[in-house]
RNA sequence: GGUGGAGUGGCCGAGAGGCGAGGCAACGGCCUGCAAAGCCGUUUACACGGGUUCAAAUCCCGUCUCCACCUCCA
């Protein structure tokens, strides 16, 4: 079945492509882009009412995946993620601290971007924010007016529905049929249907000037679902390759996405990919109930952010992650075991340049991103690398130290890739601790010509301590950073 | 009620008719002054009950359990 490229083959054959999952189709297709070289992409991004958890940073994290995977195989890939910067969470919060919604939204946006940043996530293409597309989603409004999509409530205020209704194929992506569904509150006065959903959401009295814009119907601020609708035409089209988010929007979200940007007259997403959540156990991810895992989390358990990101891309990214502890802290050593050979291949051989990822990689990443099977792979090499580091076979050790680096590279993982690596401060503080290090080896290598195995010993114990992992190899004695007790 | 998923060895986690996933942990061995790291080997699987098939974690039927979504949560 498998379709194995010939032995000794640098180049991916033409005929393995990408294959994706598509839940609209409920099935993997292949992915064939508009436009060929060139893919679009928009992932709904985050509401910036709080700072994010691990949960929200494994979308991130899972695009990253995808669209590095896209560029390396050739792609021109443009990316577009937003961010919502107003809703009526944002609003409240604003309201309990008697300061602007936007100053909130702005300070959430800015942790999010460096925890993106600490994870090597790519920044997107752009990155536009809801407030600031206004006038196309008055645009995409009107010509819901126009094409009787959408009215106006005819209670004064101001805000104006989609008419599921009049839109047949409402439903089709989540599968869900209006009239099955199970009756929510029916708050909003004005909505003919409880299905019907707001476009446009008049001003309310008590909400403060800054947090509404003129229309045509008045002064309001746009409801949630015509943002991305408008956000993803602006940038990347009527039409574009891939819609992502969480699984969680598909209904109501994407479904209403679909229904305005189709309404509109707009074809739309053509390939829907949605990741699979993180949950924690019984409970959701909540601050009041102080079950949040955060990056300040993560690093109280010793975990690098590197190693968060290979817990977050390790399994498959539509399933589940039930977080604990113990499987984060057990994904950062296998992540270690990969980042250990690196780093002594690189220290014998050098850093070389990354190489051709092997063609088994390149099928299970082509097989709807298959990242588990992938790492499989992954860890072959290494096991082969550092093989050949015992040898002392320097050949088997370039060959895998750059197979491997390729790898790692595609996932956004490689140890040497200077993104994990020292700022100014962190490498002269490196070099500082390097002699202060050689001088207590230099001690231990004595006692160690005179066989005072105690004294030696100590020393080691006593580094240890400090969080100086001491090695002896073949080559000589080396040091890493451990933990400290 | 509707829609869609999931149950794999001590743990994490792929696979989806026949062939070793991989990692972590454990145990034994090699290496080492002892370690660490690494390498080799070993052990423990496919929720349950039927069925189809030469062959079933994989397909079919049934049962049990769990989860997500159903108007603003990635």
């Amino acid at each position: 079945m498998s379709t194995e490229p010939a032995e000794g083959s640098d180049r991916y054959p033409d005929t393995v492509t990408l294959r994706l999952y598509d839940t609209a189709t409920r099935s993997v297709r292949e992915f064939i882009p508009r436009e060929p070289g060139k893919v679009s992409i928009y992932l709904c991004g985050l509401t910036v009412q709080s700072a994010p958890h691990i949960g929200h940073l494994r979308s991130g994290v899972n695009y990253d995946v995808l669209r590095r995977w896209l560029m390396h195989c050739g792609y021109d890939v443009t990316f577009i993620r937003n961010i919502t910067d107003i809703d009526d969470k944002i609003l409240d919060k604003a309201a309990a601290q008697g300061r602007p919604f936007w100053s909130i939204a702005y300070a959430n946006e800015r942790v999010l971007a460096e925890a993106y940043r600490s994870l090597n996530v790519l920044p997107p293409t752009y990155e536009p924010r809801a407030t600031g597309h206004i006038p196309e989603m008055h645009e995409l409004i009107r010509r819901l007016l126009d094409a009787g999509h959408a009215y106006v409530a005819e209670d004064g205020s101001g805000d104006v529905y989609f008419d599921v209704s009049s839109y047949p194929e409402y439903g089709a992506l989540s599968g869900q049929r209006p009239e099955a569904m199970q009756a929510g509150e029916e708050d909003e006065r004005g909505k003919r249907d409880p299905h019907d959903f707001a476009l446009w959401k008049g001003a309310k009295p008590d909400e403060p000037a800054e947090a509404s814009w003129p229309s045509p119907w008045g002064r309001g601020r746009p409801g949630w679902h015509i943002e991305c609708s408008a956000m993803s035409w602006r940038y990347l089209g009527p039409e574009f390759d891939i819609h992502g988010g969480g699984l969680d929007l598909t209904f109501p979200h994407h479904e209403n996405e679909i229904a305005q940007s189709r309404g509109a007259g707009l074809p739309f997403a053509r390939y829907w990919v949605h990741h699979a959540l993180l949950n924690l156990g019984e409970a959701k991810m909540s601050k009041s109930l102080g079950n949040v895992v955060d990056l300040e989390h993560v690093a109280k358990l010793g975990v690098r952010p590197v190693e968060l990101r290979y817990y977050l891309l390790a399994p498959h990214y539509r399933s589940r992650i039930d977080y604990s502890d113990d499987a984060l802290r057990e994904a950062a050593v296998a992540y270690r075991r990969m980042e250990g050979f690196v780093r002594r291949a690189a220290e014998r051989v050098g850093p070389g340049t990354p190489g051709e990822v092997p063609a088994g990689f390149t099928e299970a990443m082509n097989d709807d991103l298959n990242t588990a099977g992938a790492i499989a792979y992954l860890h072959e090499e290494v096991r082969d690398g550092n093989t050949g580091l015992a040898r002392g076979d320097d050949e088997i050790v370039r060959a895998a130290l750059a197979r491997v680096r390729a790898m790692l590279g595609v996932l956004g993982l490689d140890p040497l890739d200077p993104v994990w690596g020292e700022t100014d401060r962190t490498s002269n503080l490196r070099s500082v601790i390097d002699s202060l290090v050689a001088l207590a080896l230099e001690q231990r290598a004595q006692a160690r010509a005179r066989k005072d195995w105690a004294t030696a010993d100590a020393l080691r114990d006593q580094l240890k301590r400090a969080g100086i992992v001491v090695e002896d190899t073949p080559h000589g004695t080396r040091w890493t950073l451990g933990e400290q007790d």
